[in-house]
DNA sequence: GAGAATAGCTCACTGAGTGAGGTAAGTTGT
DNA sequence: ACAACTTACCTCACTCAGTGAGCTATTCTC
């Protein structure tokens, strides 16, 4: 985006700056994704379903087809044929929704799973490693303003 | 991802829990691509385009249609439909490049800049205002942090 | 229990992205 | 200075991911 036509303001500037390399990281990340579903011959989009019904496992939230929807973004529709791909391909499971009959509970399968560390376990090692390097000061800062900035994007 | 079998470490969990939150924000803004993408009748791919062409002017870089496509991770021949798409919209043109009679040199009109500064406009603010709240020592953590991560994602 | 709402599905279709292959401009070796 | 190679981008034909319309089954509301 460009500048606009603000008076020079350092402060906004730099604020402005860290945005920018808060996105850029964003990209990176993502593009890191599309290269694991190439890699493995899945799509971008079932990437990132996997990675969403993991987090939901790790977080004690029931995954259905639903919420995964929501979470991509995208229609029922397209996230029903998700499901499917994924299931064809061993990744996922439909359960049976105790709570709800209409509907499913869905399960990443351990295959999926050590396909996922397999590739981006390194990557994940790296960053943790980063990570680790922040005393326990700096650590709170980036992460509680991560924590500001992902409740700023709703 | 799940965490594994490793033994508990307190730093690492907490480092684990930063990179989680980061991926979170890189979904969330992934996520208010898309939206903006719905509400202008583009497409997620051209959005990034159009953020990405931004970017390399910010930077001084000069964009042709190779870099895009090399910035987006798609093919040469998906990226020429995307300039199309774009070109047509009225949203980018495609001068002569000086330097290199093959290739084109691809520039954003203010129409979309301003059509993006409209609908980020108010988030962009949001995360400034967010940023702005950090004192200069904090955001320099911060921004050293992002681009370590930057970096070590290539 | 009837009516409304919700969860997810199938079907038919559109169009974004790919692979194969082409053209034109630039680069290199002799 | 010309041929051979490489690079940058494009067109064409096709596939299949994602959408809109509309269905069924289950749950909620009164």
């Amino acid at each position: 985006m460009r500048e606009g036509v603000k008076p020079a303001d350092p402060e906004r500037a730099a604020a402005l700056e860290l945005v920018h390399r808060l996105r850029e990281v964003a990209l990176r990340l993502e593009l890191a994704v599309g290269e694991f579903a190439r890699a493995t011959g899945l799509h971008a989009t079932d990437v990132r379903a996997l990675t969403r019904l993991l987090d939901a496992e790790r977080a004690g939230v029931e995954a259905t087809p639903g919420w995964l929807a929501q979470q991509l973004g995208m229609t029922s529709q397209a996230t029903t044929a998700v499901i499917h791909r994924l299931e064809a391909a061993g990744h996922v499971e439909r359960l049976r929704s105790r709570s709800d009959g209409r509907s499913a509970r869905l399960q990443v399968s351990e295959t999926a799973v050590d396909l996922g560390w397999r590739f981006f376990g390194p990557l994940l090692e790296r960053l943790i490693g980063i990570t680790e390097q922040l005393d326990q000061r700096d650590r709170s800062v980036v992460s509680d303003y991560l924590t500001t900035v992902a409740d700023a994007l709703e």
